[in-house]
DNA sequence: ATGGTAGTTAAACTA
């Protein structure tokens, strides 16, 4: 009576989609967060997905942004969905909260911030700033709850390949992870620190540099946990295998294994 | 080495 749930970065659902579906082959029930769809949710190609067996609920966007859930087709239809950080204005499709059965689930393609003291990384810290006020709500209301998503920061240090060369960069920089710290404080937990990882674990690696071929990344895409999902997870890591197929996403897909009846199913 | 690559969209923007 297990399921999984998983977040990865496409970066174009488009191009990425045929990998999509072929990544949840071998894993079937699935729920997976999806970050940089690039598309609007009328042009997300519904037939392909329903063929394999899944749904989409998608919050898109042109160009830029875009988040999206996919779980298997068995499952009941998700509720009270948000696509906003409430009282956060922001034309950017960067947040999807949805309800399968008891399992609440909050999808985030949190803001890049380009550069530490860009106009870009204000936004960034405001963007998270209004999320720790929605997730205190969140986690008060769900028992059971995942906020996953590319979290566009690496927690430590350990998640840099080279810490000394990304000290106090973006990803890396102390308001950034003095943000995270507060909002995993609220009650949540890093799903794949519960396991034991191999040293140099990433989920995402420019490509730029052969940053893949050398392992150069950062670990910036988490699946947090509440505390009584904690307690169900058996297993986590991160699936590097898509990230060697032939044009990969630059991110590779984390994902946690619950050890719970799926959903409605 | 302030470079490099990828996606979207049509020269520039974002990552």
């Amino acid at each position: 009576m297990m399921f999984e749930v998983a977040s990865w970065n496409v970066n174009s659902l488009k191009v990425r989609l045929p990998q999509v579906l072929d990544w949840l082959s071998k894993r079937p029930a699935t729920l997976l967060g999806l970050q940089e769809l690039k598309q609007v949710n009328e042009a997300v190609d519904i037939e392909k997905i329903e063929q394999a067996g899944y749904r989409i609920l998608a919050n898109g966007q042109k160009t830029y942004n875009g988040v999206a859930w996919i779980y298997p087709q068995n499952w009941s239809e998700p509720t009270d969905v948000i696509t906003d950080i409430p009282g956060f204005d922001d034309p950017q499709r960067r947040v999807l909260a949805a309800s399968f059965g008891s399992l609440r689930a909050i999808n985030l393609y949190v803001v890049n911030g380009e550069a530490v003291g860009s106009e870009k990384f204000e936004y960034k810290l405001a963007w998270l700033n209004a999320l720790h006020d929605w997730l205190a709500s969140e986690i008060a209301a769900h028992e059971q709850l995942v906020v996953l998503g590319d979290f566009n920061i690496a927690p430590e240090d350990r998640d840099v390949h080279d810490p000394q060369a990304w000290a106090g960069k973006v990803l890396c920089s102390e308001p950034e992870r003095n943000a995270l710290e507060k909002i995993i404080a609220l009650g949540l937990v890093d799903s794949f620190r519960l396991f034991e990882q191999p040293e140099q674990s990433f989920s995402w690696w420019d490509y730029r540099a052969a940053a893949f071929r050398r392992n150069h990344g950062l670990r910036i895409d988490l699946i947090l946990l509440s505390q009584t999902l904690a307690k169900k997870a058996t297993a986590a890591g991160i699936d590097i295998e898509p990230r060697q197929w032939p044009r990969p996403s630059d991110h590779a897909p984390a994902w946690v294994e619950l050890n719970q009846a799926q959903p409605a199913a």
